[in-house]
DNA sequence: CGGCGAGTTGATGTATGTCAAACAGCGTGG
DNA sequence: CCACGCTGTTTGACATACATCAACTCGCCG
């Protein structure tokens, strides 16, 4: 599927590796947030690690999945097809974010690693006991809940209603924000800002409701107008913040 | 913004009549449906009803809100903008909804009547402690919001891929879905169907991710190539929900 | 009767999709 | 070391679904 400088043993072999929750770098940011003492303890016992390579499967539709889970690492995207093979990314998932519905085994879209990725995984029985146990935890699940419906909902706003251009500077926005959130330093605002694609141009259509020509034009446009920069095809610089903000079309 | 023949006293003056809980006809689908005993109670101490007419603002998107609630009667539309006037609707709630996001005062889109409407509110405040005390009333709200992220990524596929023509057939197949759901008795299934619209064409468009012509265009070929049938636009009948299922492209 | 809003229909434009070719990077294997 | 193949990207020529602009109808209500 992707040919990637890693081992491709093809077993996506689980690669056990007991972090503690202390010394996880979403601990903030997952559904364990609110959780502490007693109820940290109880779902650290019930954790698990494991590996997925760049482009494997995580989880397919209709699957019937044991296990839910957060991402420690890397990033997973979440795949809607019509059964003539259109396909639509529905969600893009980022270190803490959930995979998986508690409550629902069967998996309702494609969930699959974009990048290299790191689960940490709950099987999904204990974890639902727990969750009905637990409040802080039910509550933390809420919240990010609702703020993956906020998203998907500004999602349908960029599909419905923006052109290519517009889709492509509020998703370049959406990354430059946070990978300015995730760099600690108070860099200066106007500064020419960089960060990766872990997207390729195929999935950024995919994710955008377009084509990867339209895709790979509009971005070549955007460079040679200036309100971008790259080398690589998988890294982008955006020397000016508001002048890219400005295509975005809010 | 909407001609109808009701009281268009621009008060959207609020009318309170307590209905008990156990007569309320959305009691098995609304957030308070896991909820029993004093739980009951002290939702039912803190609800109010209250009215709109098809076509009055519910509530408008940056708006602080001080009251959540749940559709008794009628249809909710739930819209975002972009500053030049693109708009797209983001949603569309009907009875047993639950209209607001405990745990973000802030609206992120704005919510209007698309039909007359009842309204089953409670202040914000007590509700989110309620929420709190609640676990039964929170895994509703959960179970609620996960079925409402369902359906928004659904909708990501229509707007994402699909045709003009698909997403109408899907709209409608939708539409039809609940109407039989909503007809207790065994129809049988291949007999015609027929169901009101809720939306004009212009609100379908705004749903679909189309323009007004479109949508008008589509309706007329469907109904010439005898898939659907209307007189009136604010109602269809689909003589053979198969051959619309087929239309809708999954 | 006149005006208004919703819907329909027609003529035309255009952003994006489709098909196709060429290129660049990168590992593999002779 | 270079040729090869694979995958991702870019670029071009062309097609088309949908948007846009505009006119007209119909029902409703004052």
């Amino acid at each position: 599927m992707r040919a990637l400088a890693m081992p491709q043993d093809g077993s996506g072999a689980p690669r056990f590796s007991h972090v503690a929750c202390g010394d996880c770098p979403i601990r903030e940011r997952a559904v364990c947030a609110y959780c502490d003492g007693d109820a940290l303890d109880a779902l650290s016992a019930i954790k698990t690690y494991r590996e997925y390579p760049a482009g494997r499967d995580i989880l397919a539709a209709g699957e019937v999945s044991p296990m839910v889970g957060s991402i420690v690492r890397g990033v997973v995207k979440l795949t809607k097809s019509l059964p003539d093979g259109r396909a639509q990314m529905v969600g893009l998932l980022f270190p803490g974010d959930f995979v998986g519905h508690p409550g629902r085994a069967e998996a309702a879209y494609d969930a699959t690693a974009a990048t290299e990725v790191q689960l940490c995984l709950f099987q999904r029985q204990p974890f639902e006991t727990l969750l009905r146990e637990t409040p802080q935890l039910e509550k933390r699940l809420l919240d990010m809940t609702l703020t993956e419906l906020d998203a998907a909902r500004e999602w349908l706003l960029l599909l419905g209603r923006k052109t290519a251009r517009e889709r492509i500077a509020t998703f370049l926005m959406a990354l430059a924000g946070r990978a300015r959130r995730a760099a600690p330093a108070g860099l200066p605002d106007g500064a020419p800002f960089c960060f990766p694609l872990p997207l390729t141009r195929g999935e950024m259509a995919e994710y955008l409701g377009l084509t990867i020509e339209t895709v790979s034009r509009h971005m070549t446009r955007l460079r040679a107008e200036g309100v971008l920069a790259f080398s690589d095809a998988r890294s982008v610089s955006v020397p000016d913040l508001a002048a890219l903000a400005a295509e975005a079309g809010d």
